[in-house]
DNA sequence: TGGAAACTAATTTTGTAAATTCAGTTTCCT
DNA sequence: AGGAAACTGAATTTACAAAATTAGTTTCCA
């Protein structure tokens, strides 16, 4: 059965949310009840496995976007605005914050990321560019701005102790900057 | 004359933002012209210049803040945008982003700065909830989300390479960071 | 009074050898 | 086929002493 392999990823998920990148393979293979020979069967390496966990969210957030996008009868604003909280709701499921570790031990992998990152902001884009034409959204807003924003308010709210101040919850947090940043780009 | 010891404040920014935390007391000395011993003529050690330092930026925030709050014949829609980008502004004198390495060596400094950044949005939050009740702004964005935003959206502004991706000034980047922000709540 | 330079005690950095951890493999067993 | 456990070489962490740096002081001199 391959799809070992998806529960591979997704125990690994588990672990790394709980004790970060030093998590080991013998963690992984206590958490699955299984031994390090099977794992070990379906990955080469520790850094494959990190690399197919990096397309294996992107993929995900990747099928929510074309849903969203092949969703009939939507308005461009309602548009945007699900596809907007589409990317940080999947985030919801990884440690975001502790992605950043990547960095430094696996370059490659954290490029890989950071490049499908930027590539995710695309239909976004094209979105609010489409808007813009259609007189929904202020010509003299840039969009570079606005992604920055998006970027930082949401990196922001994963940081740890961010959301325990505010006493709402994530996902409302998330619709109300979203609120905020559609409307401030507004026509 | 008094105005050496501000002089060392001043030119200490200066040499800490080519040089980080890890300037030293000669470092400065030559970048003035001066000996040591007439630094600690008007300081008993580096620590207290620091700390200084803090009080020194905060207090011209807070002289700039007062100044737009006794500003007369301003709406309160331009009085906050004013007040918005009064502390932002006062950040370019400094590094911004290397201040945080405080943390570490001069954590009762850096627990001070934290402290000031903070009270510093009270005039700020005060204006705001006034904008609510006249109408001006929506009753139902949450102010505690706004703070958030601008303050992710300045601190990743302040990051080395985010303006260069943008070809845009930085007071410009800060009128559209506080454009947005202002008219997604508005009401 | 204040600069230049030397001085000291404390701190920080550097180098490195020993100890530990861990990725990936192998053996043995069911 | 796959689990349990032991194994190995490589990488990482720890410990600690030697070396370098630097805050703050002192001396001498203009």
């Amino acid at each position: 059965m391959d799809d070992l392999k998806n529960r591979i990823l997704v125990n690994t998920i588990k672990v790394f949310n709980k004790k970060g990148l030093k998590l080991t393979m013998d963690d992984v293979a206590e958490q699955m009840g299984i031994s390090k020979k099977t794992i070990y069967k379906y990955f080469n390496s520790k850094e494959e496995i990190f690399d197919q966990i990096v397309d294996y969210i992107f993929d995900g957030i990747k099928a929510r976007e074309n849903e969203i996008l092949n969703e009939e009868g939507l308005s461009i604003d309602e548009r945007t605005r699900k596809l907007l909280a589409a990317f940080p709701e999947s985030f919801t499921a990884i440690d975001f914050a502790k992605l950043g570790d990547l960095k430094d031990k696996y370059p490659k992998i954290y490029k890989k990321m950071t490049r499908r990152l930027e590539s995710g902001w695309e239909p976004t884009i094209e979105l609010l560019e489409q808007g813009r034409k259609e007189g929904i959204y202020r010509e003299d807003a840039d969009l570079t701005i606005f992604k920055i924003m998006m970027d930082a308010s949401i990196a922001k709210l994963f940081e740890a102790d961010t959301l325990k101040k505010t006493k709402i919850k994530y996902v409302e947090c998330l619709n109300q900057i979203v609120d905020i940043l559609l409307l401030g780009i507004t026509a």
